[in-house]
RNA sequence: GCGGGGGUAGCCAAGCCAGGUCAACGGCGCAGGACUUAAGAUCCUGUUGUGCAGACAUUCGUGGGUUCAAAUCCCUCCCCCCGCACCA
């Protein structure tokens, strides 16, 4: 064994045996299985810090199961489907710069490699080796025979079972649904796809049908006017249509032209940008002409719900771009339409063809809002002094308005039959109201503007139209999957009810595309299963995975399938041999159930959930999941990690730069749970020296003979003290408190040890040696083999037995003692800071005979529950060594009462069993000494009476006085 | 807006569910010391304030409350992070 710690060396011998020796590729045997998956990385990057945590987690849970017995199934493949490789391999054959340039220098591909990965064929080739290699380099125990990508043919074959079992299950519907859409692209877009408008959601709003009270067919007209009515319909986009009993007016913008439509057979004026909006969506939409929005203004159309006409009023905040481009006007409620109207007062509007005042517009009030008057939009706009509608502060005054109004407002009389109803509840109701009636339809826009593409085109919603569906919001499903839950452990624990949540909140999801890698819907050819959806039980096909060289995939036949997955039909009846199909079926029936799915926090909101789904929509009750486990992202110095843009750290260059085991232990203890880790290099440096101190302080534990000092108090502190490591670590480790369980099974013991050593202890270094290894192995497997290997075990210590706490080696007795040596050395140290003396000699006094018997009877009270001052005074006063000393027991007792009430029952009993102080003390005499650099004595309070103490100038100030149990009395005699 | 998580000493970060031994684990940084020719490494001590005897005072986002006792329990308010989808 070297003396010096050599990473690099210890890690790549340690994973050439484990591979050489196959240990890590388990087949079914007698012993209890464990399954643990994690979810399969995508390949259109190397792996890095964030993948690094969560596949450590993965292979620390895999390792301790092991070491505890069960045999373990750690497998892993790699995801391919969906559209971001395609994309990137464009890119680099576009050999776009910055594409280039983040795969070069942050992902680390060699410049002559990178050419050459532009197909998707190429990348998955590329990043699978390499991801494989990575996951190899840092150590992880997978079983790699099981490996596939979800592109591999008979992988397509499984997706195809799984689907066409949903379709029968009756899982999968048809529907429209609305999504962000690049029309220059033909493509929804995602979050990655944009240049702007990466937070816009998509809002429905509601489009009322104002009609036209005059014909405007021949006003600036320009188109063929072919097969028309004189009934023009002018849509408002709203997301409060309860306003429209408080319309006053519409807004146009005069200096834009706009369109005349025609939309599922009405005829509709909307702005340019609206009728391109409108083309989109599953309306019937063709442009018949156009109209300047001067001509519109002064006209008057009549409100769809209520007998009103309303004039049409310039204004140029309207922007085209936004809804309809045209807008109702709810003063009372609307800061921007009040102040609009305020600013129009008293404007000529002649040319416009209006003589009327505008001022006599009586504004209209329908919401009625506590602590607000009849027109909360005046009310908002003086309270925040908004001087007109390009102030700022306007959008601040409408937010106000609309939370106080949404949250406590309620409809007014002038509502009709809606009178009554909460503002936050008459949306929905409304909505559907109107459409049924065909005076409002749904319109769809994002939450932002605008959202423009990539390509710089501008986006829109799309309505998508015979789209298959996994249908999640079915209410059976979801409480089966509810039901389920309830049976699962989820760690952390505190994530339950946001499962629970999101559960509830998930809607019917998209599950076929146009575009992307992927396996084809067996029933209709043109879509491609979408790249979630084609994940979510693929933890079974690790069991399959392993046979396929023995398989050709036009065997793989939903016969086959339902066999091994489901124990259906029989194995006589399949396209392969019969003792393989039975063989595959008692894998299945082995290693399933997945004992625990381990992830990042991202997946919860999909992934995760999905996973849940179909695993209960498919398998039996008995092969459900088991339990779910998620942990946080990892940062870079307190930046954000970015595939593409930057920072980033990958896996490989993480275990070049620092080795396995640092990176391993870096990344498990710096953070646990839901938690994000930053990543600080200052700090694993910090960690590397740690590792080292480690390896240097147990090859010198090995290397020095074995010591023939009789045990100690200090050994059985030291025994006991690392039984509690053990239990803390393993009770941490059952819950992934990977942290906390490195804080214990490393840190502390560390600083244990360190203890032990300079209180003299030798002859336990041994033991505690070759537990404290074990104890680490799961966190750091390769320094580890090599030790064990150093102690002399022949065997792998990954095959080991995880340490258990041994209960007859936890000695309160000793702990209680050697916190008196530590809290006696803190108060003579303190005393020798405060007083700045130069200690000569120093002597400490145990406590006298009499104040232990008082603690005893204190504690024999407090554990019948009978502890009072006046009872104990009267029972103490009849002991006459007791009573010899009356003056000061009073005192000491309500003191003493104070503290014991303080203390729990394991405490009480534990004091109960007395401490023989003088002898703990005079065994740390040399140690005291050492410390302090002066001569220390002990003495027994009770044996010197006043004239020896100031004769021999033992305690010249009387200090012995002091002394109560666990707390010597200290005098220190100073030099000078 | 809805849902989830969180605010602890210069920084990171335990403790909070099961109130008391919490001036508050641990680490980093910083300061001092030991060792060394020196540096590094290692070890020790200190790091809210006061204090010439082991103590006291004030602290755990804010303001209240419950309690003999609160970082821990209850309420108010402020602030930060994440998700809200068809995307892996």
């Amino acid at each position: 064994m070297n003396p010096r710690y050599n990473p690099r060396t210890i890690e790549s011998e340690w994973q050439r045996k484990w591979d050489e020796s196959r240990i890590f590729q388990p087949d079914i045997s007698d012993k209890e299985k464990y399954f643990i998956t994690i979810p399969y990385p995508y390949l259109n990057g190397n792996l890095h810090a964030g993948h690094t945590r969560t596949f450590t987690i993965g292979d620390v849970i895999a390792r301790y199961r092991r070491m505890l017995g069960l045999n373990v199934l750690f497998p892993m493949a790699f995801h391919a489907t969906g559209t971001p490789i395609i994309g990137l391999a464009e890119l680099i054959a576009k050999r776009d710069p910055e594409t280039l340039r983040v795969y070069t220098e942050l992902h680390g591909i060699p410049d002559d490699v990178i050419a050459k990965l532009d197909s998707p064929e190429s990348l998955v080739e590329y990043f699978g080796m390499e991801s494989e290699a990575a996951m190899r380099l840092i150590g992880y125990s997978i079983d790699w025979t099981r490996r596939f990508t979800t592109i591999d043919p008979a992988y397509t074959k499984f997706v195809e079972w799984q689907f066409n079992k949903l379709h029968e299950l009756g899982h999968i519907v048809k529907g429209s649904h609305p999504v962000r859409w690049c029309p220059n692209d033909e493509n929804p877009v995602e979050d990655h796809d944009l240049l702007h408008g990466e937070g816009a959601n998509i809002l429905d709003y509601t489009l009322l049908k104002f009609k036209l009270a005059s014909d405007v067919s021949d006003v600036s007209d320009v188109s063929d006017g072919s097969g028309r009515s004189d009934e023009w319909i002018l849509p408002c986009a709203t997301l409060r249509p309860e306003t429209v009993f408080g319309v006053t007016n519409l807004w146009v913008n005069p200096d834009i032209v706009h369109a005349k439509v025609t939309v599922n057979g009405e005829q509709w004026i909307v702005s340019e940008e609206a009728y391109r909006k409108l083309t989109h969506t599953d309306k019937v939409v063709r442009k018949i002409g156009e109209i300047k929005g001067e001509d519109l203004i002064g006209k008057t159309v009549e409100n769809p719900l209520i007998n009103h006409n309303v004039l049409i009023l310039p204004a140029n905040f309207v922007d085209p771009a936004n809804g309809s481009g045209i807008v109702m006007s709810v003063p009372a409620h609307a800061p921007y339409d009040y102040l609009a109207l305020r600013d129009l007062k008293g404007a000529n509007l002649g040319k416009y063809g209006i003589s009327d005042d505008i001022s006599d517009l009586k504004m209209i009030s329908l919401i009625s809002v506590p602590d607000m008057g009849e027109f909360p939009a005046i009310e908002a706009v003086d309270e925040l002094g908004v001087s007109n509608q390009s102030d700022p502060l306007t959008e601040q005054a409408t937010k106000l308005v609309y939370r106080r109004e949404f949250h406590n407002g309620v409809l007014k009389e002038n509502t009709g039959k809606y009178a009554g109803i909460a503002v936050s509840k008459i949306k929905d109701v409304l909505t559907s109201d109107l459409v049924e009636r065909g005076v409002a339809d749904i319109f769809y826009e994002f939450s932002e503007l605008p959202v423009v593409c990539r390509c710089g085109t501008t986006c829109v919603v799309k309505m998508v139209k015979d789209q298959w569906f996994v249908n999640y919001s079915n209410p059976e499903w979801k409480d089966q999957v509810y039901a389920h839950l309830a049976d699962m452990q989820i760690i952390p624990e505190e994530l339950r009810v946001e499962f629970e949540n999101k559960i509830d909140w998930l809607k019917d999801k998209a599950c076929a595309r146009r575009k992307g890698l992927g396996t084809r819907l067996p029933w209709d050819n043109e879509w491609l299963i979408e790249s979630l959806a084609d994940s979510t039980i693929y933890m079974s096909y690790y069991i399959i995975s392993k046979y396929l060289d023995r398989i050709d995939v036009s065997q793989l036949t939903p016969a086959f399938f339902d066999y091994v997955l489901l124990g259906k039909g029989d194995a006589r009846n399949l396209p392969i041999n019969e003792d393989l199909a039975k063989q595959i079926r008692a894998d299945l029936k082995y290693w399933y159930p997945v004992d625990i799915r381990s992830s990042g926090k991202d997946l919860v909101p999909n992934h995760l959930l999905f996973f849940l789904f179909h695993h209960v929509a498919i398998f039996p009750k008995e092969m459900l999941p088991r339990a779910i486990a998620v942990n946080g992202f990892v940062s870079l110095e307190g930046a954000k990690m970015s595939k593409s843009k930057g920072p980033l750290l990958t896996l490989k260059h993480a275990v070049t730069t620092y080795g396995a085991d640092v990176t391993r232990l870096y990344i498990l203890g710096t953070a646990e749970h839901t938690q994000d880790a930053d990543w600080r290099s200052e700090s694993v440096n910090n960690n590397q020296k740690q590792v080292e101190k480690f390896y240097n302080l147990v090859y010198r534990v090995i290397s020095d003979p074995e010591a023939d000092e009789p045990p100690k108090i200090i050994d059985k502190w030291m025994m006991s003290r690392l039984q509690h490591r053990i239990s803390e670590t393993r009770e941490a480790l059952e819950v992934l408190r990977t942290r906390h369980a490195l804080q214990n099974a490393f840190y502390l013991l560390m600083h244990d040890l360190k203890w032990y050593q300079r209180r003299g202890g030798v002859s336990s270094l041994k033991a505690v040696a070759h537990v404290w290894i074990r104890l680490m192995a799961p966190f750091m497997p390769h320094i580890c083999e090599e030790l064990w290997k150093g102690i002399g075990e022949d065997g792998f210590i990954s095959l080991s037995e995880y340490p258990a706490p041994d209960p007859n080696l936890v000695d309160r007795c000793a702990e209680r003692a050697e916190e008196l040596v530590e809290n006696t050395l803190d108060d003579i140290e303190e005393i020798i800071r405060v007083t700045s003396m130069k200690p000569e000699r120093i002597t400490l006094f145990t406590a006298p005979a009499w104040k232990n018997t008082v603690l005893k009877q204190a504690l024999i009270a407090s554990r019948s529950g009978k502890l009072d001052m006046g009872a104990l005074m009267k029972e103490l006063m009849q002991d006459p060594e007791i009573k010899k000393h009356a003056r000061d027991v009073p005192k000491f007792v309500q003191q003493l009462i104070k503290d014991v009430r303080t203390w729990d029952a394991a405490q009480v009993n534990n004091r109960l069993e007395g401490l023989d102080e003088r002898a703990v003390l005079s065994e740390a005499l040399e140690f005291f000494e050492r410390e302090l650099g002066c001569a220390v004595a002990v003495l027994d309070a009770d044996a010197i009476d006043a004239t020896d103490a100031a004769r021999d100038d033992l305690d010249p100030q009387g200090r012995r006085k002091f002394a109560e149990p666990g707390r010597p009395a200290i005098y220190v005699k100073d030099t000078n």
